[in-house]
Order: structure tokens, then sequence, then C-alpha cells
DNA sequence: ATCATAATATTGATATATCAAATAATGACT
DNA sequence: AGTCATTATTTGATATATCAATATTATGAT
């Protein structure tokens, strides 16, 4: 293959791995928790990591934008994962809090997670994976 | 790192590299060819290179649902990217062909796309794209 | 030829991505 | 204190992802 179909291909299976992983993991999780997303997941375990993160700061940790973030918020506040009241110094912000049911959520859900990822990287060897993390990290480098 | 952590870093970084190079790649060009998106100049490419595909067939093809073809397909209507008409044989099937324009437009973004792909892997190995390649093809292969 | 089933595409509902614009509050400066 | 730029968040518009339900047509078995 010549260099630009190799590059093509690249960016497919690049492609292709994100959403077959997403999709497997979505689907593990749908099946054993119910109504919950990844994206939703992903965001109440930053904010259990680092509770004192500001919605930007979750919005930079997490790779969303800050509408995105604000949006699922409002559904994490919704469902009862979050308890949201006025900041103490700062009206502009929002003091947000993982309600018991988010905690235990996120604790019953953390060993799935392991799981998936554990399934979705088997048979690749330890060093491929720092090979392919490097060339991911650049990739972030060189687009950025 | 144990391997834990490993593994979520890993994924952290795949989904890194991957909203970098779409926002880079969009961003690119956007500037130099305004109102149209990548999934629409893939859905358009995979037609111009498989003429005879159904919507079935180009979703597969560029991974993404039925449903989203069916509405990518009605804005590249709309912009007068394709034209639509009924199936000689199937008439649950349309007949899409790409316009002039569209011929032209996919023409024109090429070398972009070309180079978008040379500015992301600048830098990597081909060895290291290859363990990398194969590593993601095993991971599409573990979650399927 | 009929009827059940399969195939093709669409639509609806909800979630997320992205950009731009709007709100609202804060902080700095005069 | 009053003005102004900045910061934090929200909202609106449009595109895409996903799942479920629907409509329409085609096909295969009888």
């Amino acid at each position: 293959m010549g260099v630009e179909k190799l590059n093509a291909s690249f960016f497919y299976l690049l492609e292709r791995a994100i959403k077959t992983y997403r999709q497997m993991a979505q689907r593990t999780i749908s099946e054993e928790y119910g109504a919950i997303t990844i994206d939703q997941l992903l965001v109440l375990q930053a904010m259990k990591d680092q509770p004192e993160l500001t919605q930007q700061q979750i919005a930079v940790v997490v790779f969303k934008d800050y509408a995105s973030i604000t949006r699922i918020i409002d559904l994490l506040v919704r469902k009862g994962f979050l308890h949201r009241s006025g900041h103490p110094t700062d009206r502009r912000r929002f003091e947000l809090r993982l309600t018991q049911e988010a905690e235990d959520l996120l604790q019953q859900v953390h060993p799935r997670i392991l799981k998936n990822r554990k399934i979705a990287l088997d048979g690749i060897t330890e060093e491929e994976i720092l090979i392919a993390r490097k060339v991911l990290a650049k990739i972030s480098e060189n687009c950025g």
C-alpha cells in the first residue's frame, strides 16, 4: 500500500475502534444498570474524583464542550444523580453534589468498566499498547 | 502505573486523539470550503467510489446508523450535492447521483484531506503506525 | 396468487457535538 | 460608585448517534 492509503485506513481503523468500543461499553452498561449513558457516567466520575471543579473544568477533563456539560448536568440533576445549589461566593456558578444514588451507581459500575477495557485490549501486548499510546498522544499534539 | 490506570488512560488518549483530529479536519475544511461537514464528505466520497451501494451499504462503509445516513443524504440533496430519483427495479430504494458540484467539491477537498492526515501523523514512524493499526484492529475485533 | 416474512428506508425521541449569541455575575479601573 | 472587560453558564440552531417504531415494497413458501 502507498503511504496515502495506509494513512487513510489508519483513520478508518481509529474511527472503527472507538465506535465499536463505545458501543460495547454502552451496551453492557445499559444491560446491567439501565438508563445511564457513558458520557453521563464520565461526568459523574470526574465530579466525584475532583468535587471542586467548575463546569468548565469538567468540560476540559472529559473533552466536552461547555454546552454539552450544561445539558448533561441538567439531565443528571433531573435523574436524581446530582444535587444542585447556589455557589456560596460566586453566583454565576453552582455547587454540585453527587447524590447517594450516584455514589452507589458509580461504585457498582466501576468493575464493569474495568472489565470492558480489559475485554477491548485482550490479546494486545503491553509494549504494543505503549506504542499505540505514543502514537495517539502524538496525533493530539499534532492536531492541537 | 498499574495495568488498570494504564488501560484507563489508553482510552482517554484514544478519545482525545480522534477528537482533536476531527476538530482540526473540520476546521481546515470549513475555512477553505465553507458549509460542509466531514461526515457529509465521507458519505459523498463513499457514493462516488461505489455508486451502486444502497444506503444501508453506505452506512456500513462509513460506520453510521441507517437513520443517520437517511438524514445526511437528505441534507446533501437539499444542499444540491446529490440528485435523488426512483430506483428502476426496486421501489423501496432510490437512485442517488452526485451532482457536478459534488464532484468538483470532492476533487478540491481531496488534497486538503491528505494533508490533514499527514499533519496528524507527522513525526510518527511507519513501524509505530503499523503497530497502532494492529492494536486498533484488535480492539474492534474484541468489541464486535 | 396469497400470505407471512424479510428488506429498505423513514420518522420520532432523546442524547451529544459544535458554534454563536445571550445572560448574568465578577473584578478591575478610574 | 460607575463603567467595562472578563468569566461562568445557558440557550438556540443545526448536525449526528442511537434505538424503537413505522411504512412500503419485495421475496419465498405454500
